[in-house]
DNA sequence: CTGGGATGTGCTTACGTATTCACATCTAGC
DNA sequence: GCTAGATGTGAATACGTAAGCACATCCCAG
């Protein structure tokens, strides 16, 4: 314990000494301190091969000692690159905080940052958009199916603006493009739910505007069809577990029962897990339930869905290859990954 | 259908008309067209009511014909300020992206942004900060008791940065600190499970060098001991669900089954319902658990685990209010928000 | 009719860095 | 011993904006 004390008072008294009086260092003090033109002293900073070794740790020592930092902000002004990527995504989304986790990390290993544009409603992008364009950012990911074609129109050809559209079909033609591939998700599902052996089955969607959504549907829709069974579609009205409870509501008051239902997202499938729970029945014995996304918590051993997991880093991947890879008037790349089914307990039918 | 089509396509064309030729539009550009100076041009975006309104409206037009939008970049050089707020936060944490979640969209309403410098172990704050440094930030949001003191002095006394630490009682005395009571908070729940009539406790901590941890355990403790209650300490090993799951194979194996078991935080309780429920206990028949933190997934019905809530927007607002506020020299202020109880089903004994 | 404050605008400079160009020095090859 | 190329460094400029200062105009009170 005094050690650590003393520890602390003498970063203390560190911190101090070069405290105020080294408010704002500029490579022209150091090249002062250094004898050198702050032309070295930036290059020492940007370019340390075309600086002699003697000059270029002389130029080290004077930094260190002033404290100085290199101000990215001047730098970015003058080199016109950031080093930042911008993200527009929904506020409130456990989807899309795994894959901002994601982006942001893997930014980090390559010395660059992620900058938030989180929006409440489709209603707010606009504003969100209007953000992004005074930061002059090295790229953009827009997220979510929500946001509408004419606000991807409005990202498209911005000069040293490389927007990506993450998991979003509607972008499709207008702005290169990753998504997992949602159709063949869907009926990998399908086809599972229906070899367990199900007469019946809903499909809960999130928001059917939503252009996954739609293709999620169809995709389960056209399977289950191929094997004679009708799949009617229900809107759960949001991406939430919230949504996904409620939506149980309806299933529980309907006429007739299905022997599965198939959530549009795993967050919702989730609210429909406990929703059909707390409403009597038994999953997975009474009805089967699947999610999209495979998300942590679709994993957790309290539900243990059955769910589509999107390889999430291999999407990050493909997004940032498109964003800094130099073939920049290469056509419009389109990224669709394809995902991989995973069985939980919520459609094992045999041990209910 | 055919609506859309053309509707994007003549989005298309407005994209292109006003695209590459606008490839660069600075204020100057605007103030000829405009017939005006750069120096008007200015005023017209960052103090509008000294411009006169003709003036003003005529450059607006100008401005919106160019396509021109005014340069972030350099008006952070030229301003010293970025209007950007920087956070480092653990990159894998439900808890903490909820307070990024708050975080960002309160900034958003205000016009400024949110950059991510999220670490990976305790090791690579350093290089998080590296980063923070070159970005000249308004503010600063140290979060996780994880960062050890010797980060903490870094970030003191930087010109022009307000840092602020976040639920990180370490931090006392050293920087302007916001953090949940977490001391009140524990002994809230302590008294709780007493009130249910437990015998014995046992605390599954997260990770015991982290200083909210040590006050949690310590105030339970307390407030068990007041009634005679002994309360080992159990060291989960990490803050996820997975650190709580295993944790709850110790309790299982352990000697004499305890009456209840207070988790160091949410997710850690999580895992640990899951962990002593595949074990064969009931929850809460067999046991009680606690939580910490409030957060979504705890008042999911398949849980609806009692915990501490903290009020996230309360604790957010504060942070910025101390970030943003001019009373740039007051006495470090410390601001303890009290939490609140959240009494769920993972305490009711007689139910069970 | 005059003087002083209010108002609106332009000129100029500075923010801190990266980069081009020019120049000095040094090495190697005939 | 002289030239061509390689190498290292400095001077100067530009990135796009904000703001201080100077100045012109206008209005109203005396």
């Amino acid at each position: 314990m005094v050690d650590l004390t003393g520890c602390i008072r003498s970063l203390l008294e560190c911190a101090a000494m070069r405290g105020d009086s080294a408010a704002r260092v500029t490579s022209h003090d150091v090249a002062a301190e250094a004898g050198v033109s702050q032309a070295t002293v930036a290059r020492v900073f940007s370019a340390p091969d075309k600086v002699a070794l003697a000059t270029r740790e002389r130029v080290r020592e004077a930094a260190a000692r002033l404290g100085y930092v290199p101000n990215a902000i001047a730098r970015s002004l003058k080199s016109q690159r950031t080093d930042i990527v911008g993200a527009v995504v929904p506020a409130k989304s456990e989807y899309w905080q795994d894959v901002l986790t994601a982006l942001s990390r893997r930014l980090a290993e390559q010395g660059k940052q992620l900058l938030l544009f989180p929006f409440a409603d489709a209603d707010h992008v606009e504003e969100a958009l209007d953000s992004v364009e005074q930061y002059r950012l090295d790229g953009l990911v827009l997220a979510s199916s929500t946001i509408r074609p004419e606000h991807l129109v409005r990202m498209m050809r911005r000069p040293n603006l490389r927007a990506v559209a993450f998991n979003q079909p509607a972008a499709s033609g207008l702005l290169p493009l990753v998504m997992v591939d949602n159709d063949a998700g869907a009926r990998d599902l399908a086809e599972h739910v229906v070899a367990q052996g199900i007469g019946t089955a809903t499909f809960v969607g999130t928001i059917s505007s939503a252009s996954t959504d739609q293709i999620r549907y169809r995709g389960a829709a056209s399977a289950l069809a191929d094997h004679g069974i009708a799949c009617p579609y229900l809107e759960a009205g949001g991406f939430s577990y919230d949504a996904g409870y409620k939506a149980a509501a309806l299933i529980l008051d309907g006429a007739d029962r299905p022997d599965a239902v198939m959530g549009g997202s795993d967050e919702v499938a989730l609210g429909l897990i406990d929703g059909l729970r707390t409403g009597g029945l038994d999953v997975p014995g009474d009805v089967l339930v699947t999610g999209f996304d495979g998300l942590p918590q679709a994993s957790w051993a309290g539900y243990d869905l059955t769910t589509l997991v999107q390889p999430i880093e291999v999407l990050v991947d493909a997004t940032l290859a498109i964003i800094f890879d130099d073939a920049r008037d290469a056509a419009q790349p389109e990224r669709i990954v394809p995902g991989t089914l995973r069985e939980g307990k919520t459609t094992r039918r045999g041990d209910g």
